[in-house]
DNA sequence: CTGAATCCACCAAGATACTG
DNA sequence: CAGTATCTTGGTGGATTCAG
């Protein structure tokens, strides 16, 4: 509507910090990244050892995951030309980096959770308490 | 249940405490989430301060991350029933103790970022030099 | 001002089958 | 063994509108 457009320029530099986290979160906070690190940062993995070690994971998951861990320079890849083929893929130094930051999101979930699981079920509670809510149960 | 099994140590965490990892960062992960924290952090603020601090979100993501906020513990809800209406939004007790893992995502964030952008690059110069590797593309 | 509700586009992700 | 190709679907998120 506003035709002339007030340039507002939102110019949010003090949360430029704020933005790095969020587009770090955006690269490994997907399904199956902290996962496939997970298993990788007990040492290298061939492909299906991967696979077996990220219970419930699909090839097509896996494969687009370690994809983009290496393209990220997260994951190295190596390539033995046997036959059959061998896949290696190794944390990088800086995949290795990762594991810090990943141990204290862990003690943090695994300190907060139950917190947060009950905080959960309370507030379930107080929007659907079971004794207080007709119109809606309809019990003719 | 065995009892005995005290000997699990932390060398296979891939089954329990990446699954706990994996868990909260579908939870915090999201799109909008860490940026809403980030913006609370500096004390409780109104519907449309957050939404002025967290450019860019619109209202129904706004009203979800906060209502999933709440839901979980993390940010209390206050009305003012007032005219107009006034909700302020506080991160709770247990939402404060979220900001200590996100400063150090934060910091890995702007210690490796840069390393991780180089990579990126290097990776997709090796793929899609328009002169070393022709048809790559799979010509159909 | 603070939401709720509806519609819709996009993409992550699973299943399956095929290749080298 | 280590992927790739294709189809399909459910969820996420954006834009818009309505309501208290």
């Amino acid at each position: 509507m506003s035709d002339t457009n007030t340039l507002v320029r939102d110019i949010e530099p003090s949360h430029d910090s704020c933005r790095a986290v969020s587009e770090t979160l955006a690269r490994i906070g997907d399904k199956w990244t902290v996962l496939v690190v997970g298993a990788l940062s007990q040492g290298p993995l061939r492909y299906n050892q991967v696979r077996r070690a990220v219970d419930g994971i699909s090839q097509r998951m896996l494969t687009l995951t370690l994809k983009g861990l290496e393209e990220d320079g997260l994951v190295s890849r190596t390539v033995y030309p046997t036959v059959p083929p061998r896949v290696d893929y190794e944390l990088t130094e800086l995949g290795r980096t990762l594991i810090v930051p990943l141990q204290v999101l862990h003690g943090w979930a695994m300190a907060h959770r139950p917190a947060m699981l009950a905080a959960r079920a309370k507030f379930a509670e107080s929007r659907a308490p079971g004794s207080q809510q007709p119109a809606f149960t309809t019990p003719k």
